[in-house]
RNA sequence: GGCCCGGUGGUCAAGAGGUUAAGACACGGCCCUUUCAAGGCUGUAACACGGGUUCGAUUCCCGUCCGGGUCACCA
């Protein structure tokens, strides 16, 4: 990786003297007696294989999780998980006000449902590893001590300003047509005197922690991305917030100590950071640490009306994890779907390697897109539809009887109660070259099922209207008649075949095309008839085979059933 | 609006200074076929625009346009 410029001389130094800045630090953090190199020794560099990734997820507990999270996900697991590497998770709760209860255990138990699995970092039970604790406002302390260390520098001070001050302060910035925000003479405390802090802390103000930025942004830096190359950025010069007014860090504060000290190599998020990358590039800088490997990745976009939009967990609940969980997709295929829209080259590799568990697939940011890719339902349902056609019909059957326990549950009871008779339906059409591919996710699964079980059957189709009822129940009269579960695929069509040209119906369709006027229709119309009869669908997989499936007595049953449908007529 | 990141068929995408500009999904046609699914063959369809640099630009540079992101004591 390329090295960073950094940021030297100061722009404008504290106005305070050293030792000055020292009082002023011991005057806000008394109770911080831990100093930098107590964490340093704490946290050491980790004992790894030469290279080895340690990535992590932070996601903030607001109870919900999107596909878009999901697919940053994937790839800090496997980035880690290919190099023998670390994969961590680490709860960003910073923010108590949008915090919603219970939401870390249904983030944990989401993720592992889709293949995630975390190496160190918070648990359902509390959490593992020796870099801990990993969820945020039990760090607080650690924050603090950085900041008491930026205070005693002179690079970072305490703001009073309240909420009325620094709407102020932006439009006074909107009238002068300059960039918002606090910094450089905008930045009202910056400048305060010792004993100005003194006499507000006396009065009990409250106060927020900020850097004083020393960038300079007409100034430009570069720096590499593992995912879009050389990035050329300005030099930060906001007075950011380090530290909010309850003692707990901004994610850019938090973000910087925690990547350092959970010795983090490479960084995965979304690009909505590129415009604040500048802050933590000073922070690294400022704290003399070694950034890790940034690596933004692009947002998964959502078509809306004509254009595109990055998802959004207000706008798209439908998007939401456990959507595609309720509807029964299979996490390998949500997985498989990932992987071709992580990186490009994956498809190829897939196509190559059919039968390659997806974990020996080199995942590499260099082959993450950076340009919006938009969600496809339509790939995920072929990939969908792959992924279950590999699977053997026992794994169909115990994954489709999970789901609908869950989520389907009166299709769980109608299902559940033959496994035999489930699997042996599961597994029309599968294995050999060419299978069938017509599963994709589970409710889809049971519709497309459903006809088996007596107790879901129905007519959805209507029997062909060029038989007349008198023809079409003599033909069911003598299908019946004639039908023999022993008889073979062929042996059964034969029959088939006689029965529709004993009841003026061509045997074959090419004869029926050559002379129309001489048949009453041809043996597909006698099939469709009996398979409405069978399955109540025009459309549905091999009749023989279905009826070797459903066995003789309840195809019998279904033959009757339609007889007397169409005598009620 | 400032700043940042992007722009190759409908979608996801490969690609290199000279290619007939891959592939996958979707869509159309044909074949196979008792329906469906699968399979085989095949077709429609793309380098945002304008300037440069160059013998040659979709590829490099600049501008324009378009899309997205971000400008909090949210992450």
């Amino acid at each position: 990786m390329e090295e960073i410029k950094i940021i030297q001389e100061p722009l404008r130094p504290t106005s305070l003297s050293a030792e000055e800045c020292r009082r002023l630090a011991e005057l806000l953090f008394p109770q911080i007696t831990k100093r930098p190199e107590d964490y340093e020794a704490l946290y050491p560099e980790r004992d790894l294989p030469a290279g080895a990734l340690v990535t992590r997820l932070g996601p903030s507990p607001t109870g919900f999780i999107h596909l878009g999270n999901l697919y940053g996900a994937f790839a800090d697991e496997r980035l880690a998980h290919q190099s023998q590497g670390v994969f961590i998770l680490r709860i960003e709760d910073t923010d108590q006000k949008r915090e919603v209860e219970g939401a870390v255990e249904t983030l944990i138990t989401s993720l592992n449902y889709f293949g995630l699995h975390f190496d160190e970092g918070a648990t359902v039970a509390g959490e593992k590893g020796a870099y801990g604790p990993y969820r945020q406002r039990q760090r607080a302390a650690l924050y603090q001590c950085f900041a008491k260390l930026l205070i005693q520098q002179g690079r970072a001070y305490p703001c009073f300003c309240t909420e009325a001050e620094l709407e102020g302060i932006r439009s006074a910035q909107a009238e002068a047509k300059v960039n918002p925000g606090y910094y450089g003479k905008w930045a009202k405390h910056r400048d305060l005197s010792l004993a100005q802090v003194k006499e507000r802390l006396e009065k009990k103000e409250a106060f927020v922690v900020r850097l004083r930025s020393l960038g300079d942004p007409e100034r430009y830096f570069s720096i590499e991305d593992g995912i879009r190359g050389t990035l050329s950025m300005p030099e930060n010069n906001q007075d950011f917030v380090l530290l909010k007014a309850d003692g707990i860090p901004t994610y850019h504060f938090a973000h910087v100590i925690d990547d350092h000290f959970m010795r983090i190599t490479h960084i995965l998020r979304g690009e909505e950071w590129l415009s604040t990358l500048p802050y933590h590039i000073e922070l690294f800088n400022t704290l003399g640490w070694q950034p890790p490997v940034f690596c933004h990745t692009t947002v998964l976009m959502k078509m809306e009306g004509e254009t595109k939009r990055k998802l959004s967990k207000r706008k798209d609940p439908e998007l939401g994890l456990d959507y595609y969980r309720s509807l029964g997709y299979h996490p390998a295929a949500v997985r498989e779907y990932l992987l071709t829209v992580l990186n490009s080259n994956y498809e190829e590799w897939r196509l190559a390697n059919p039968g390659l568990p997806m974990e020996e697939f080199a995942f590499t940011t260099a082959k993450m897109g950076s340009s919006g890719a938009l969600f496809d339902l339509n790939k995920l349902s072929d990939v969908s539809k792959e992924v279950l056609a590999g699977l053997s019909a026992q794994a169909v059957a115990e994954f489709l009887l999970d789901w609908a326990r869950t989520y389907e549950k009166k299709a769980y009871a109608v299902m559940a109660k033959d496994p035999g008779y489930l699997k042996a339906i599961l597994n029309i059409g599968r294995g050999g070259e060419n299978p069938r591919k017509d599963l994709i996710f589970g409710k889809q699964i049971h519709e497309f099922i459903r006809f088996f079980f007596d107790e879901e059957f129905i007519y959805e189709d209507a029997f062909p209207e060029n038989i007349d009822k008198e023809t079409a129940l003599r033909l069911l009269e003598d299908y019946l008649a004639g039908y023999s579960f022993d008889d073979d695929n062929q042996a059964w069509f034969e029959k088939v075949r006689q029965l529709a040209a004993a009841h003026g119906f061509a045997a074959k369709p090419k004869d029926y095309k050559k002379n129309p006027e001489q048949y009453k229709g041809h043996v597909g119309d006698v099939s469709s008839l009996l398979r409405v009869a069978l399955s109540g669908r025009r459309n549905s997989p091999d009749l023989w085979e279905i009826q070797q499936i459903m066995g003789t007595e309840r195809s019998a049953a279904r033959i009757r059933q339609a007889m007397e449908k169409l005598r009620g007529a």
